[in-house]
DNA sequence: GTTCGTGCAAACGGTTTGCAACAAT
DNA sequence: ATTGTTGCAAACCGTTTGCACGAAC
């Protein structure tokens, strides 16, 4: 845990604010794939003096400094991703909501082996539905 | 070519109204992966009494009945596709323009076997450069 | 004292909606 | 007559921008 968030963005050439602190700390750690909108709603539960202008703001900075990868996987819903390695995504097509997906989970073929194009990024896009959990124990 | 459109779109149970086929020419035969606005534009060039309301109506339509499908791949960009067979998507860094990836250039695992998810669809989105091409015979 | 961060409200751009007119059956 | 289709303009929603103030260096 607390892995030093200050350090993190200093390191990044953000100057951490105690604004762009608090946004850091919750979408650098999160495994939700957050909106702007929503990061804005959780961060001001306990930073009330946060403005809309301001979460964007550090959103496209942290984007841009290579912090945060932004996903779009659904309509008008931009969504913000700090696990910057390689992996899939799973989409709810119920909830919407977004999984990660292990890059080891599902072996693809090298694109770059493909005539023509150079990838810079390549990602799995799955959309389905996720199965009730497997009920281990929970039968009383 | 010249599959017969308005019989396409009445075995959709949609009716054959002048509109849509004049949009149904466009945007179900196109490998270009328009957005609505340039659909909007691409048809108003040889049917100018055509209203936005109604380019957006007709593309929802087309997708609810299946004979189209959204793909969002881009920021505020929703682009419609009327490849229907499964197939992979590179989208250009540079210029945001879409290629179709035949299924059969990259080998992906069976998502299908990953425990708790049951996948509708899946495609692989690859992002990055389009090589200048090859320039086969060019050199005079 | 210049640069940087922030809040506010307005602007923006793509999409949807309400409503009234019209066409098809 | 009823139902389906269209155009117009306004509404909508997420995001960006302009500007003015205040803090950090």
């Amino acid at each position: 845990m607390a892995l030093d968030l200050q350090e993190t963005l200093r390191k990044s050439g953000i100057r951490p604010s105690a604004h762009r602190l608090a946004v850091a700390e919750y979408v650098l750690t999160t495994d939700e794939h957050p909106s702007a909108e929503r990061v804005l709603e959780r961060v001001t539960g306990r930073f009330p003096l946060l403005s809309r202008a301001t979460v964007y703001n550090t959103l496209n900075l942290f984007v841009q400094k290579g912090l945060l990868r932004e996903l779009v996987l659904a309509e008008g819903n931009v969504v913000f991703d700090p696990k910057l390695e390689p992996h899939h995504h799973f989409v709810d097509d119920e909830t919407g909501k977004i999984d990660d997906i292990p890059w080891s989970a599902l072996a693809v073929g090298d694109p770059n082996k493909m005539a023509g194009y150079q990838i810079r990024e390549y990602m799995v896009v799955m959309r389905g539905r996720k199965l009730g959990r497997p009920r281990v124990n929970k039968t009383r």
